[in-house]
DNA sequence: GTCTATAATTCGATAGAC
DNA sequence: GTCTATCGAATTATAGAC
């Protein structure tokens, strides 16, 4: 979606985003974003067809590159602990670069409207399922505890949804390769084999 | 908030709460809720001021469940990994009892206004504080391993802000005990020394 | 408690000139 | 691309009768 053709159109979706980020979707008006941009309402539609079209295209994006990262994983002959390390790392990384499409993702998800609200929510069930298979993968190889499958595959998708917030606002001197480690330090231990 | 002084009354607040968490706060309308309940608009107002305080009440009643049940913990003489064991239950008990309102807690906290939004994200903050006051002691005692206390703080709590989900349409055959059981395994055997 | 009616405002989106 | 002007719809909330 944002295809940097111009600085004036990158500025455009980069300004509205983090617009939306600190009011919410429903709450931001196309005012709202006019106003930030230092022009009037009507020239909000020279660069998007409607307010909805505007959110799709932020979540859709992050979410297709979750999707891309998460399929070069499950396609590698890697092994199943070594693909969960992969998971973790794509997740990570994929957030610190866009953290507020992932802020979006989280928190206005449910203003999308049909068809796509499904679409949206069918993806992200494909992306969990993707995660479970190597997690079960592993348990079947013996690499992983035996726990609840569905329980642990959520657990590890909420200690890695909200990692957004640790790079909005530079509230962490943590990098990215740091958070990593630590994050797979504590997930690892907790699911691993003795 | 919701005291049950009457089952007309009782039934307002928990068919508005499904309704609004169905919909999220700003989606629902006034008219939705009195489509919900099968009167006609104005009659919302017989239950409520405005709409905001509406969302007001569910947000706070559960937020204020939630720092009871932890500074009763705070105030026990129970060693800091049993006091953690203790946080994860309550939270767990709590969530599995109001899984709405803890959605909402969840979803919808974006849409108070100030200065109730300050107030909310203040209190959370401090049981945040509370938590990680909790797992600084458990590392001093050498109960727990040397980790980022903000990263390890704020996962756990990941870990725990989502279960709501479980309780919501009954989508799991896990109860609450066995959920405790699963989640303080996973958590605990990530955390502690050795 | 329930209704009808309506006030007052806000919002998304479009038309058309420059 | 930017502006003025405006439409039409939706929304919160209130007034007042039954």
């Amino acid at each position: 979606m944002q295809m940097r053709k111009s600085n004036k159109r990158a500025l455009f979706f980069e300004e509205t985003l983090k617009l939306i980020y600190e009011k919410g979707f429903k709450a931001t008006t196309i005012r709202d974003i006019a106003d930030r941009l230092n022009f009037k309402e009507a020239n909000v539609y020279n660069y998007v067809d409607s307010k909805q079209a505007l959110l799709e295209g932020y979540i859709f994006d992050i979410q297709n590159e979750f999707h891309t990262a998460m399929n070069h994983i499950i396609d590698s002959t890697y092994l199943p602990n070594e693909k969960l390390r992969l998971v973790i790392s794509s997740y990570i990384q994929i957030t610190s670069k866009r953290p507020y499409e992932q802020a979006l993702f989280m928190n206005d998800w449910r203003n999308l409207k049909e068809p796509r609200l499904q679409e949206f929510i069918n993806s992200r069930k494909a992306y969990e399922e993707k995660l479970k298979t190597i997690i079960e993968a592993g348990v079947s190889q013996g690499q992983f505890r035996v726990l609840n499958l569905t329980l642990t595959t959520q657990t590890i998708m909420a200690a890695l949804r909200w990692l957004y917030i640790l790079y909005i606002g530079q509230k962490t001197n943590l990098n990215p390769i740091e958070v990593e480690k630590q994050l797979t330090d504590f997930i690892f231990t907790g699911i691993h084999n003795e």
